[in-house]
DNA sequence: CACTATTATGAGCTTTTGCTCAGGTATTGG
DNA sequence: CCAATACCTGAGCAAAAGCTCATAATAGTG
């Protein structure tokens, strides 16, 4: 059960590179655990475990199982944020492409562990200023697509945020959808079909 | 950390009705409480103190933990499928009247408690068995809609079975969002914007 | 009312899990 | 080569949570 407002500093700083390595494997271990078994399940002896690490080893480098969970989405957003600042210039061409390049962005966003950022973003109690750092880049993102779409001639809805906001969140819950039964159909055709609503809704 | 494949069955049958009561008190207090807390730190202790029965009860009727969830889970399908016969009926029409009719079922059938509901959706490891029942439903449902919009002249697209799966995801999770942040926007709002979209795509 | 079946109780047993700490091993710097 | 520092180990502690069972209370029955 995660709590806010825990400590989430490390009591140690890695000096040499093996610690570095260290806290590496104990990331990508926690990764594969909280994907695999949810965040509850996630034991911090099963983490360590799969790190093949000591279980003292993991509280060098994290103060608590909040800590693990808090670093990953750190990271994730960070990850996130990067990609979007160099997608902006995608922006001019037909509104189709332009909603392509949103629904591929989505996609590659989410290609490494959908079943992961789900726990991180719905089973995480977080402190206040982490999740505020998350709701911020969210409401980016969907002031980024608002400006793109405010600017496109073809663009015909009655209210442009709520549209927008409907568009964002749909492109992402079925993106999760797509990476996490990934053998039912082809993702090209359901990007397709996703990209088809999304642009006819547009356009009115 | 609920498992897959335990035992789900009570140990003891009702046979009075303060009996009946005591185990609907439980699932009560069970809905509240794992709504309010998540699945892992709604305890059985928490349970019992809420129902105001004690521990040693709850475990008359239900064999685990997971059973209760389990048992949420079916009370809450069977519900939505006895709904969803009753909506057949409401098929013809024009297009976007068969799709806000299709957004307001399913904006209904998730009034009562979306935070539940997505604690046993996503937080859930159910048994084989009940995960079937559950994806025998959702097909039933989306067959469903399928034939309504196969039937209906004014539709339109490419491949008519992703763009039904499409679309019941869609307003489903859409609905889930709306439910679980009530305070952002006004529901009709929403509700026009998310039938437009299925409109509008729908009809090419 | 007496007798049995059913239901309710809750202290506490068992298991799980987050986490500590005393004592090791590797690395670095002089 | 030898301290000093950084890093690693894992048995086991304390707390929490799932669950049991002996016993008590209540409801049905003739």
């Amino acid at each position: 059960m995660p709590s806010a407002d825990r400590q989430l500093e490390p009591r140690r700083k890695p000096r040499q590179v093996r610690a570095e390595l260290t806290r590496d494997r104990i990331l990508t271990a926690a990764a594969h655990v909280f994907s695999e078994h949810g965040y509850a399940a996630g034991t911090t002896n099963r983490i360590a475990e799969h790190a093949r690490i000591s279980i003292g080893s993991l509280y060098q480098y994290f103060p608590n199982k909040d800590a693990i969970l808090a670093e990953l989405l750190v990271r994730h957003v960070d990850r996130g944020s990067w990609k979007q600042a160099e997608e902006v210039d995608l922006s001019p061409g037909t509104l189709e492409s332009v909603v392509r390049a949103l629904v591929r962005d989505a996609i590659d966003n989410h290609r490494d562990d959908p079943q992961l950022l789900r726990i991180m973003v719905e089973e995480g109690r977080f402190s206040q200023e982490l999740r505020d750092t998350i709701t911020r880049h969210g409401a980016q993102r969907v002031a980024q697509v608002r400006d793109v779409f405010a600017r496109h001639p073809d663009v015909n809805v009655r209210n442009l945020d709520i549209a927008v906001d409907l568009i964002v969140f749909t492109v992402e819950l079925n993106t999760h959808r797509l990476a996490a039964f990934p053998q039912t159909v082809a993702v090209e055709t359901v990007e397709n079909e996703l990209v088809d609503m999304v642009t006819r809704y547009l356009r009115g």
